[in-house]
Formats: structure tokens, sequence, C-alpha cells
DNA sequence: TCGAAGCACTATACCGGTTAAGTGTCAATA
DNA sequence: TATTGACACTTAACCGGTATAGTGCTTCGA
């Protein structure tokens, strides 16, 4: 049994290849006895349109593609991007499109993917993730009119819609509910400088701190649990050693909560630690992390829906979703040191 | 500028599409002097074929798929899949191949996917994982006669060529370091018992102990950290709880260090965990947990190589790859117990 | 010196859809 | 009764490649 095209159709149901296709798309030009019978036949076949005729035909793609540009063996354990797919496919597949993922080693290569998928037809359009500073990749999809919408701050995706949240309303919720705590030595791991996502929250951390009045460093990473860790036993041991820590993923905040428990400081007691982005992992340990929780399947949704609207030429504004909130659990609680600077331990 | 199709190159060389066609493609019907200026003229214009009119004319898609399986918040913390897919990535990327990734929510949904790529002419063949023990997918790929390769053992992939690791010999490695630590009372938590791997590692595991003299027991779960953490509970709860427990993943040997922790079980004093594929999290907790680490990538790499043949209608035979082998850390140790049972810690 | 073979290339059909333009039939209208 | 127009379809071009069958020219051998 061959896969059948609209060419079988028509001939078993005595007409032309065009009325097939009027009847399949709910065009007008076939009466309605004749539209019934033909796709009677159809779904008798077991009918399906060949994407690349359907692509050659229509020109688009019937797909969009997703690059992320980060070393695999951290990727494996950062569930955002698991869950902003499985968010996105959700809506796709609803309207047939596929997804192209790719992993890539730098952003060249992501860029040349680009060119190479809009110049073979092979996408509709693309989404980007992990925003940068002075994004080329912004730069060469507008030149190369390629539909793609950001997921991150519309401060960074220039021309480009997008999807993202209030960092900066997070990062306050965040502060404030440390001070409350009574925790006047805060510190923040963040990612990569260059990512507009970890610079708006170090910026915000500044002034939040600044506007309460207390002491505030951000300290910069790779999103590894090996710098995650540096960075917290540096934190620990230095002149004036945070009593709460704010992480910007959940691997470096379950590895600052292994190097404090390794130093013999005791968390909450001595360090709150608070990670950015919930999952599994926070609530696997002891004790369980407080983390901020954001919907990352309902963003990637709003993301697919955004790409389809731009790819088929509509106008596409930027969709801000729900501030991220705050989860308590047992690694955050009132602040139990005096001002005073920490006893150093002694180096292992 | 618009995107260069061999009719423009034609045009300007001065020839037709045929002429085009031939040179791009190393055919012979053109000369040496013509297929240098075409050459040089698709190079200047950065001509890129459509990946549909190609598709469209000899029939291939120039693609593959991939489809997952398992609830979304479980995956995102799998470093399997991540580090499977980069390795396919890296092999596929090299022919021009794209690969079609999606999550689905259940196996109906994958079965459905797969007719309708194939009808759609969407993939070339896919790759499948995850190998059940009756395994519908098996059936309908054959029966669709649809180029597939399994990552799994060739016991349960059917008629479809396999990418594996000895995975009874990986237990006994693991069961001999263990009883050689001096343990006697040993369990495991597996996976999904209707996964293959599963059920070999649960066979190999039982088969070992016996052969040893020693007691053993597998318990199922579903590869969460919810259910590693009521499995642990329950094997230390028990009457004859084991000194040694081996996970069938990383996240589950985490949930069970911290379940002991929990419950003041010393590991590696009273308890020695080992998981079976390692990551980054294995290092990251205190005590770091021992392992069974293999190279996934390359495995995704084999299993890219030999789709590819398969899809290209050459010969494709299993492919069997390393044994993984035991990474040693410190969450195993001498068995420091005596057979008689645990005195059980008061319920919190 | 003529036929055959080889070469370099053209013309064209084809893959499987979509779609603009054209055709024949019938009913409504002037 | 001739004209118009709507309807239901057909014809054929087109998307951008690949592949097969030709065509005209040169060269070689008998």
């Amino acid at each position: 049994m061959k896969r059948p095209t609209i060419a079988d159709i028509a001939a078993r149901a005595g007409v032309t290849k065009a009325a097939v296709s009027f009847a399949l798309n709910g065009q007008p030009g076939v009466s309605a006895a004749t539209r019934e019978r033909i796709l009677a036949i159809a779904d008798e076949l077991g009918f399906q349109p060949s994407s690349a005729a359907r692509a050659l035909s229509d020109g688009r793609a019937g797909a969009f593609g997703l690059v992320i540009d980060r070393p695999a063996r951290t990727l494996g354990i950062e569930p955002f991007f698991v869950q902003l797919i499985a968010g996105i496919q959700a809506e796709l597949s609803a309207g047939g499109t596929a997804l192209l993922f790719t992993m890539v080693e730098d952003q060249a290569a992501e860029i040349e993917l680009y060119r190479a998928w809009w110049a073979q037809h092979r996408v509709d359009g693309v989404f980007l993730v992990d925003l940068q500073l002075r994004d080329r990749r912004v730069g060469v999809l507008r030149d190369l009119r390629m539909p793609a919408i950001a997921f991150g701050s519309p401060r960074g995706s220039g021309p480009l819609p997008a999807v993202w949240q209030d960092d900066v309303a997070a990062v306050g919720t965040v502060v404030s509910y440390l001070t409350g705590l009574g925790h006047r030595q805060l510190a923040r791991v963040g990612g990569f400088p260059r990512y507009w996502h970890s610079k708006l929250r170090s910026d915000a951390f500044a002034k939040a701190a600044v506007v309460a009045g207390l002491d505030a460093v951000s300290v910069e990473s790779d999103y590894t649990s090996e710098l995650g860790a540096d960075a917290t036993r540096k934190l620990l041991l230095g002149d004036r050693p945070p009593t709460a820590i704010l992480y910007d993923n959940d691997l470096m905040a379950l590895a600052g909560l292994s190097v404090a428990q390794q130093m013999g400081v005791d968390v909450p007691g001595e360090l709150s630690i608070v990670a950015w982005d919930d999952s599994k992992l926070c609530e696997l340990v002891h004790p369980a992390i407080t983390a901020l929780r954001r919907d990352i399947a309902a963003t990637g949704v709003q993301g697919a829906r955004l790409l389809m609207r731009l790819a088929a030429g509509e106008v596409a504004a930027n969709i801000c979703e729900p501030t991220p909130v705050l989860v308590e659990r047992a690694s955050t609680g009132r602040c139990a040191k005096r001002p005073a600077p920490l006893e150093e331990p002694a180096p292992a």
C-alpha cells in the first residue's frame, strides 16, 4: 500500500487534483456532495499531504527551529529548556508544525545554522533563547528577514518580539523576603554576565539592596555546579560573608548547599539559600530549597503562538508572563547572626 | 536579495537548470570548465538547495525523528537524553540532516506521530528509545516499513537494529564490587518494569545475587525522585534492610541519599549507594555518589550512523558499545554491619 | 569517408501539492 | 430570447530541485 497522493484520490473520485485540493482545504469551488465524497475517500485511504510538496508549493516549511548554545553536559540538568520545549511542542503539534531542535558549540555555529535553515527553507522561523548583551544573532535574523521571537526581556531582543517575565519585580520579592527575615548581608550568584537576564537581575539586585540600605554583592558564573560551588566557597570565606544567597539556577543552589554543608555552615541557621527556577531538585535535597517558581511550559506555549502569528505575517507584540512567585521551603529562615563577620573556618 | 535557485545560477552561467544540477552534485555531464564556473556562481550567490524541492524530487526528507514519551517534569533532570541528542546531532549535522524532536504524553500519541511523519514524508526514519517488553511501536514501524533503530538491547528491538551496552555485565561489576566491600544485603531501585533495560538489569541483579549467595531485592519505580525516595524509605524500614542500593538513574540515587540522611542512616557507613549513569549531580552532593559511567554521546553518534545507513538501504547490524565502568566515589564503602536487621528509626 | 561512439549540454517530465485562469451548464433577469 | 452571472469543475502553470531522453558536435576507427 503506497502512500496516497491527491492524484489517487482524484482518480477514485473521478475529479481532478484541483478539485481534491479545494475539497481538502475547505476552499470554494466544489459542491457539498463532491466535497463529502472526496473527504470520505481521503479518509479511507488515510491521506496525509506530503510536507515537502506543500512546502515547495506554498513556500512555508511547516517547521520552526530552536537552537541552544550551551555545553551539553550542563544542559542535561537544566529543567528550564525541557519545560520550554514541552510547552512549545504542545502548541505547535496542534497545528501540525514540527520543531527542529539542535544544540551547538558556539554562537557562530548557531548563526550559520540559521543562515542554512533559512536558505534551505527548512524552517519558517526560530525561537531565540539566552539573549546576550550585544547579541549578533538579533542583527543577523533581522538582515535575513527571518521570523524570530525571543524568550527574554524586550530590552535585549531589539526588533524581535519577546516573551518575558518581570525579573526585576521577582528580585524585589526575594530581597524583601530576605530582609524581612532579618538578613542584611545578601549575595547573588548569577549566570554568564553577557546574558541579558543575568545583567537585569544583577542590576535589580544591586538597586534593591541600595533601597533597603543593605550589603549586596553579585558574582558571576556559568550555571555549572562547579562555578556555583566555587563562588559559594569564596563568598563564605570572604571578608563579609553573606547570610543569604540567591542563585540564578537550581543546580548552582544545590551546589551551594552542598558546599555550605561541607564547610560546616548550617542551612538555614547560618545561611539562607534561594534558587531561581524551581524544580524537583529543589524539593529533593535536605533541607529543601526555597525557589522562585514560574510556569516555563506556559511561556513556551505563548512563544509558539507568537511565532506562528509572526510567521503568518500578523503583528506580534511582546508578551509579559506572570512574575515568578516565591515557594518557601526549609533552606531559608531568620537570620541568626550579628552584623559582625563570620569566623572563617580553617581551610581544608 | 532573494534566495537564489538553480534557475538563477543557470541564467547567469548561460546554461540550463540540468547542467547546474549536474555540476553541483558532481554528476558527469558538464565539462570541468563549466563546472568551475557554475560552482563559482553558486558560491557567489550563496546558493543552498531548497530542502523541500529536493525532498519532493528525490523522495527523502533529509530529517530523522526522535520522540520521547516520558513526563516532561522528570525529563528535565535526566541528563541521558540530552547527551544522546547531542551525540546524534553531532553526527547528523555533518550530513546536513535535521532532527525533529518531540515529547509526547503516551505511547499512542507517539505511534500516531510516527504514522503522520511517515505519511507526510517528514522524516526518513526514527530513533526509538525506552524499548518496552511487548512494544507496539516495533510492530507499527515494521508494518509501515519505516527505517528505525533502537537504543537498547537487541532482545527488545525485534527486527530493528540496536545500539546497546552490556547491562548484564555492568550489573555484575557492581555486585562484585559491593560484595567485595563485604555487603551481603543488596537492593536495587529499578525504573518502569515494562522497560526492557529495567527488566534485563533486574534479572541480571537477581542472578548475580544467587551466584554470590546473597540477599538481593529489586523494587520498581518510575525514575522520579518521589518514587525513588519512597522505595528507599520502604527498603530501609523493611524486615531486612539493605546495606547497599543500586539505583537505575542518578536522580533516584540522589533522592535515596537524601532520604537516608533524613532518617539518620549514615552513607556510606551504614548504607552504600550506587547510581546507574553518571552526571554532575553525582559529584555535586555530599557524599559524592559512586556511579556507572557510559559514554552516552558516543552511543548517539553510533545510532545516527546506523540510521543513516539503514535509511540509505544499506545493511545495518547491531552495535554493542563498551560496557559501563564504575566510578568510585564517597557514597560506597565497607559494610560495617552485622547481618542482623537494622533498628528501625522512629517515624518522624 | 562514413558510421559509431563519446561528450557536453538541452529539453522535458516528474515529484505532490496550490492556484489563477478557463470552460461548460444552468437559472435568473432584462 | 439573449445576456448575465453564479456555480462546479477542469486545465495548466508553478514551486525548485532531480533524472532521463534526446541533440548537435567532435573524434576515432575501419
